[in-house]
DNA sequence: GCTATTTTGTCTAAATTATGTCCATAAAGT
DNA sequence: ACTTTATGGACATAATTTAGACAAAATAGC
């Protein structure tokens, strides 16, 4: 791995000023990277790595000066066990600025908010603290009239090259259980199962995602091509749609002991359906990870 | 012997202009062209690979003075740590092992297909030589049944995160002309909006990109809220809506002088409309680019 | 509780280097 | 004629370096 990042490319990927760098180069020597000739830093991925390590953990409490001198490894497992959460965090600060991009139809703010949310708050506050909400502005701010059609395509269109981005990062073994997500036939809205998508994939599980609106009898038969061992459903408009719980039912019918998971904002509409093939609820990321769990 | 490219053939192929592919050349050694007995640089298939794999590094944060030094194995290994690639293999059928991951379902073969051709091929004969061929297949292989639902929906989803990537890598200044791209209402399918967004980029036009499916009144509000110079229309399927021939209209009556270019396997069908509102019909990149140019 | 000190992130200034672009001129293709 | 290319040099902007300053916050000492 020969060292190529400039220290602006460590600062960027790291979430650090370049200032902050250096100072704790100099101060502390977190990093010792090798020169150029001309005397530029010169960074690995390795160090990029630790640059991220170091500012989670002084975001959560520690003191640079105390745990500059740590090793890598010593970071992670100290990041493992912190627990002391900052509410400082500026994750208001990311989601005002997603909207405001939103708002002005500014596709390139969005995604650079969206991208630099997503590096500095790790994949898993990005997804709690700013996609997560974000999508809760648009169900009610659609609601109420205060966002325009327009304004909520162009928010999924960004969201979800960045959530399809973030997924990629995300590494599964190969013989990890599969899960296939997508919508049921009626079922338009993609985000929500996208949302699902990368948290099955954050705990473990190989997924195929087929996108929304996908009709029973295709579903069985891709369970059966892809020997997916439970399914992912997710429900988010429109409320009462006769044709989603005859192809819940349907689906149930073709397979009979596949698990299937449900989640959405409109799955108490379809409550009782659900209940009748025995499917699961789930509310939040959590209970999905409980979910998952339990059944691989 | 083996084919030569000349130096601004090896510019378009590569994204690079030929002031920097001199200057890197004279600067950092990247390449050592051979030259004809006039001293023409006359450069071979991997010199394209390699300023290719230079200029996707340097857009990755990278600095041209660290890398340019890295031998071409190590600059395929810089970013995508999994692939291996082979430039021996570059006759490789990219199609078809696309069509046969899709039918498949296999997801991870489908991706890493499409993102192969996409670097080895270059943004241009990757859409041109892969993706529309795969598009075409996709609609022929629908209408005779041979391509289920599922698949289809698959392919869909894999080919859009990977137009979105394809996207990312293109820069245009800001004060270029910009155009909305969407489809209207009535229109579902996204991937050939997706794909004249990308082509408008290429060819200098600042996109905003609005998915499928955008109602006439929202489209001009956001032509005039993003300040757009014309708009770009997809019509794929279905063929025969009402609906569609009433939002063209309207659009037309909201927007009266706004340049409306509108593509796609369906147009045909509202030739009438086209003609009615005198909208500039696209049938392939060429004509695009013309059109484009004609109107900037 | 209240200073004094240390820690820490940010910033400035000035010099150096990096990098894309451009010019002028000559030569070669078309 | 017109375009493309080669060469060497010039330019402007941006990035990087070092040394040090500064203010807010945390910590220590009393």
């Amino acid at each position: 791995m020969p060292p190529t990042y400039s220290i602006s490319a460590v600062a960027k990927a790291s979430g650090l000023s370049v200032h902050t760098i250096r100072a704790w180069e100099k101060r502390y020597g977190v990093t010792n990277p090798e020169r150029t000739d001309t005397n530029r830093r010169k960074y690995t991925l390795g160090d990029i790595e630790r640059f991220r390590l170091l500012r989670q953990a002084t975001e959560n409490g520690h003191s640079i000066g105390m745990i500059a001198e740590l090793s890598t490894e010593e970071l992670q497992n100290l990041d493992n066990t912190a627990e002391v959460q900052n509410p400082l965090a500026s994750n208001r600060n990311y989601l005002a600025a997603c909207l405001q991009a939103m708002m002005n139809l500014d596709a390139d703010a969005l995604e650079e908010a969206l991208s630099h949310a997503g590096i500095v708050l790790g994949i898993d506050r990005f997804l709690s603290e700013v996609v997560v909400p974000l999508l809760k502005e648009l169900d009610s701010g659609w609601e109420e009239r205060r966002i325009s059609i327009a304004q909520e395509h162009l928010a999924s269109a960004v969201l979800r090259t960045q959530l399809e981005k973030a997924r990629l990062t995300i590494q599964v073994p190969s013989h990890a259980p599969r899960i296939l997500v997508t919508t049921p036939s009626g079922q338009l809205h993609e985000i929500g199962a996208l949302l699902a998508a990368i948290s099955a994939a954050r705990h473990g599980w190989n997924v195929t995602y087929l996108g929304p609106n996908l009709p029973s009898d295709e579903i069985a038969a891709a369970v059966a091509k892809t020997h997916s061992n439970a399914i992912g459903l997710s429900l988010v408009y429109p409320a009462d749609d006769p044709l989603v719980d005859s192809e819940l039912l349907k689906i149930r019918e073709l397979l009979p002991t596949t698990p299937i998971i449900i989640g959405g904002r409109v799955i108490s509409h379809y409550r009782q359906t659900i209940q009748a093939i025995g499917a699961h609820i789930i509310t939040d990321d959590h209970s999905l990870k409980q979910l998952l769990r339990s059944l691989s």
